[in-house]
DNA sequence: ATTTTTTTAGACAGGTCGGTACATATGTGA
DNA sequence: TCACATATGTACCGACCTGTCTAAAAAAAT
């Protein structure tokens, strides 16, 4: 095959389900986009709901992976990175066809219902947070997992705040927030 | 009639909605829950599209209710009234059930999809924006909107972070952070 | 007691759902 | 050339979906 199917069809769902939601996109929709037989897709995946997995696994990997990208590109500063990561999800929540976060609206189907599918989100949650962690250390703050906390607090918040509203402007509003507990946290002890 | 159908369906309706989605929601379910007949729905909305309408509106009512009648219940006191909304949201967390917010979840299930239900999700943001925006100005600091902005991030994130992870402790962690934030916004012009 | 409104059960329509079966076709490597 | 894996189209399954219809029953109002 020229083309690798099963990749096909994982992009064809990430496009789908994002845009239309999990339960609301038929397997037929999907298999249309991906320009793919029924079969292939239950010979890859098995089902419908292995295929959300992969599709929320892969959108992981690649997000975190262009989050970190976008804020090694912004700063070099500890305290800079920080608050880059709001302006990361700043220029996220501008892209056209936003629709907020796909592990966020995952939970909203499938938290208590799903459990598979909801743990995507979790072990997202977590490789996230673990990451802003590590960025937290570099900045030499008395308590990093406060701090941590406080962070990740400010950016669901504005994720979901701009997804409700749409407006991508609850970025800079968390960043301003960012800025007032970074500097509010008291240092961590000075290395002479 | 002794009980009112179109209530119960309304009660029914949340219930179900809010525990399994609202697309994986039958009619057929929220009729057998109601103990109601199919008639009896389209004769009083004419949509399972209006029933979600509806629901969201009373569902909204009455949290906004709940929330003032909690933050007035625990402090009188115009700093600590903004600190007990979020000890008021982390009873909501601890509630049995809980599944985050059913205005939240719309909006995931629900935007750019069909928006005369993700309205009523802006709407009750609205609305509790405002509420907030009053607590906040009995609080006398010198930028009120910065500061509900900042307390409402927080209370999203809340929201989000504890459904995703299933811990209520992000309440005490999102009150920490606004206890920073107020005491970091500068306080107004004092009345002499 | 009679009229009027509301509610009922159940069948029905026209679709879509996730998933399976099967026989054919297409491409690949030995 | 032959064998093998992969992908194809299409039909099919039983279940469920929202919404409509009807004719009878129950309730409310007069």
């Amino acid at each position: 095959m020229t083309i690798d199917k099963r990749e096909q069809l994982i992009e064809a769902g990430l496009a789908l389900f994002y845009r239309n939601g999990f339960t609301a996109t038929g397997i037929d929709r999907v298999l249309a986009e991906a320009g793919v037989a029924k079969m292939t897709l239950y010979k890859h995946f098995g089902s419908k709901e292995a295929l959300i997995r992969e599709v929320l696994r892969r959108r992981g990997e690649s997000f975190r992976a262009w989050l970190m990208a976008e804020v090694e590109r912004r700063s070099t500063d500890p305290r800079g990175r920080l608050l880059a990561l709001f302006e990361a999800y700043g220029a996220w929540f501008r892209e056209p066809g936003f629709r907020g976060c796909i592990f966020l609206n995952a939970t909203a189907e499938f938290c208590g219902i799903a459990e598979a599918i909801a743990e995507q989100s979790v072990e997202h949650a977590r490789l996230t947070q673990a990451y802003i962690r590590g960025l937290v250390a570099a900045a030499n703050v008395e308590d990093p997992d406060a701090l941590t906390a406080w962070l990740v607090l400010l950016l669901n918040g504005a994720v979901a705040s701009a997804q409700v509203s749409g407006e991508a402007a609850w970025a800079e509003k968390a960043r301003a927030a960012a800025a007032l507990v970074i500097d509010g946290a008291p240092p961590g002890q000075q290395i002479p």
